[in-house]
RNA sequence: GCCUGCAUAGCUCAGUAGGUAGAGCAACUGACUUGUAAUCAGUAGGUCGUUGGUUCGAUUCCGACUGCAGGCUCCA
């Protein structure tokens, strides 16, 4: 017998009986061996120490690929549950998978794990590090599976294990004292993990992800190839965590939320400058594109709300009040609004498609917990817009709608865009067919585009399928923001009708769509996107003026006038201080330019222009850098950095 | 809503093994007229989130509440 092993580089080694990977990464080279983590065999993840008994092409997979990181974390999660085991025998493990830049585990236990115990687990992993412990592979029937984890009082293992069918083989792991149900692969031995790893933090976490279920508690940690990466990626998460919106929404003096307020923003003279940018720009954006600006009431009778199906879905997250006898409902979003417009006079098809927009004011009362700065909010206003149409509309509007968010996105400076598409939910109204139609347009809709998009089973809204637009916070949090969602539902229920070609009455049908989502949101993700150094169109101070000296305040008072007839936001510094301190001050605040103003500046009509992000000066005449900043105002122009 | 943690001056934070608190910056006053990331000096500023309890005495210990943070769940 002779086993034929192919190499990625098409190479292929012979062996007369069965091979480990790690004997192929040795023979290859001893550094390969030692970055080894795993193996791929014919497209399967193996373990290092499981022989291939059989021709296979053969890819050793190394620490430093996102594969073997993965392998790490996973071995990393074990490792934790090992030492927690060690330290509190009477927790019971649960699931622990490897995630994104890390892994968790969820242990079942009546007492809290305090911050200090994380500690302790922590250094108990790297005990079992150094102790090597040799990882082995076992191949299991089931019901010993479940008699023994039963038996051991680890009943959540017994649990998933019950799932798999009665004649299904598991594969369980056992290193040191410790065994887990696993698939695997995992690292030959514990040592191989090495010191890349760190806890981070504890949270909550219910069985299977269902509340009625008990509560585990989950700890999280982040592990890498070494410590140098591992160190890294802390330092990186720190920087981050400077970019916050809800810091440098103090720092910038934008926003502020208070107790008496939860969920709510009080927007600041600069913050809603800002607010009105992006607001205006949409107004703007959206005319172009073919929609028609409404507005519709806050306050509308619960009845309506009654009709749309909210109320029965929702209910308990709508805020309502009682008046002169009649009860009504804070509107929690626009569409039935919408529709109400849509339903004064006849439609006829040549109407069609006929686009609403509103930046609808909507309040929802989500629950404390779900609630983050600006991004998860009571009270929002959305970019909101329904789109009344014909089915055959319906593919080329999406697509429309597509392009049209693209550009936004684009003006933004947003490039990373995750777009998912969410399908029928469990609870929903409309027919079958209607939904299969609904989702089978967005799907094309999404490959006419060429977008990776990612399928959402069953997240889809009730009355309707979407198409979700998600983007990144500054530490990789995923925020929906825009959405365009197909609705054959809401228009018939709430009575909405068209003049067919034929003279029949026919039902639209109505796509609901938002590019920006919560404008609060987008706010959010857009401050944290810039650092807080928005480019010259957005910043809600674009220029400051600032003298050097008291002689120049008159010609400093005459320049902010200058930069105000040419439609720029420009604030003057006429403190008594030193140019370096204001300097300082400005750019602390972010300003796009400091125009500083000494009396050279005043008798020649210049300005000496500091951009953001530089430490250069040029002096222009004032009508130079007015025609230039204006040009990179209008243009929407990134970021630059000054010369 | 659930789990864990947190709440001290306008901001960032220190502190009290239980005896009603401190720094830097900001603010205010004065001096300095200044050329590109903090001029100097002085003054003022806090019911230590709210509320019960333990105690001779609570900002500190315990409980409740509110809010915030990180997760979970939810997200029309």
């Amino acid at each position: 017998m002779s086993i034929a092993i192919t190499l990625p580089d098409g190479a292929i080694k012979r062996y007369e009986t069965a091979v480990t990977g790690l004997e192929i990464a040795e023979s290859i080279a001893s550094g390969l061996r030692r970055n080894a983590v795993a193996v791929r065999v014919n497209g399967e993840q193996w373990d290092l120490s499981r022989p291939i008994e059989i021709d296979a092409e053969v890819a050793i997979i190394t620490r430093d690929t996102e594969e073997g990181l993965e392998v790490l974390r996973h071995d990393a999660a074990h490792v934790m549950a090992e030492a927690v085991k060690e330290l509190y025998p009477e927790t019971q493990v649960t699931i622990g998978p490897a995630i994104e830049n890390g892994f968790y585990y969820d242990f079942a236990r009546d007492d809290a794990f305090t911050p200090e115990d994380l500690e302790a687990i922590e250094g108990r992993m790297k005990e079992i590090v150094k102790r090597n412990e040799e990882i082995t592979r076992e191949v299991w029937q089931r019901d010993q599976a479940i008699e023994y984890f039963n038996g051991i009082g680890e009943v959540y293992k017994a649990e998933i294990i019950a799932e798999f069918p009665a004649d299904e083989t598991i594969t369980v792991y056992r290193q040191g004292e410790f065994l887990d149900l696993c698939r695997g692969p995992h690292l030959p031995s514990t040592g191989v993990l090495r010191d890349g790893f760190k806890l981070t933090k504890l949270a909550g976490a219910y069985w299977r992800g269902d509340p009625n279920n008990a509560q585990l508690q989950r700890i999280y940690g982040t592990a890498w190839s070494d410590k140098k990466q591992l160190k890294a990626y802390l330092r990186r998460m720190e920087e981050a965590e400077k970019r916050d919106h809800r810091k440098l929404g103090k720092a910038l003096d934008l926003f502020h939320i208070q107790d008496e307020a939860p969920g709510s923003v009080f927007w600041h003279p600069k913050g809603w400058a800002i607010y009105t940018a992006v607001q205006n720009y949409m107004a703007a954006q959206q005319y172009k594109h073919g929609y028609q600006e409404i507005k519709t009431p806050v306050l509308v009778d619960i009845s309506l709300w009654e009709r749309s199906g909210h109320a029965s879905k929702f209910g308990d997250d709508m805020f309502t009040l009682s008046s002169d006898e009649r009860d009504y409902a804070v509107k929690p979003m626009n569409c039935p609004c919408h529709v109400q417009v849509f339903n004064q006079g006849l439609k006829s098809y040549r109407d069609l498609p006929l686009r609403l927009a509103e930046f609808g004011s909507c309040h929802r009362n989500e629950m404390s917990g779900a609630l983050h700065g600006i991004m998860r909010v009571r009270s929002f206003v959305q970019d909101d817009a329904h789109i009344f149409c014909t089915e055959d509309q319906i593919q080329s509007e999406v697509k429309l709608f597509i392009d049209f968010l693209h550009e936004v996105y684009r003006d933004f400076g947003f490039e990373e865009i995750i777009y998912k598409l969410s399908t029928r939910p469990e609870q929903r109204v409309g027919e079958d067919a209607d939904w299969d139609r609904a989702e089978q347009a967005l799907e094309q809709a999404l490959n006419d585009n060429g977008l990776d998009w990612e399928l959402q089973p069953g997240e889809g809204a009730f009355y309707g399928p979407k198409v979700e637009f998600s983007l990144k916070d500054c530490i990789g949090r995923v925020w929906q923001c825009g959405t365009i969602q197909v609705d054959f539902s809401m228009p018939g229920r709430l009575d909405a009708e068209y003049v067919a070609e034929d003279g029949s009455k026919q039902v639209p049908v109505m796509l609901h769509r938002a590019i920006l989502g919560s404008i609060e949101r987008f706010l959010g993700i857009l401050i944290e996107q810039h650092a807080g150094a928005l480019p010259a169109w957005l910043a809600p101070q674009q220029v400051m003026v600032a003298t050097i000296v008291t002689d120049a305040n008159d010609y400093a008072e005459q320049v902010q006038a200058a930069l105000h007839n040419a439609g720029i936001r420009a604030e003057v510094d006429l403190r008594n201080e030193k140019i370096s301190y204001k300097v300082r001050e400005h750019s602390l605040q972010k300003i796009p330019a400091i125009l500083c103003i000494g009396q050279r500046e005043a008798e020649q009509g210049t300005v000496a222009v500091r951009r953001f992000g530089s430490k250069q000066q040029s002096v222009v005449p004032l009508e130079q850098f007015i025609d230039e900043f204006s040009e990179e105002i209008e243009s929407k122009q990134q970021f630059v950095v000054g010369e």
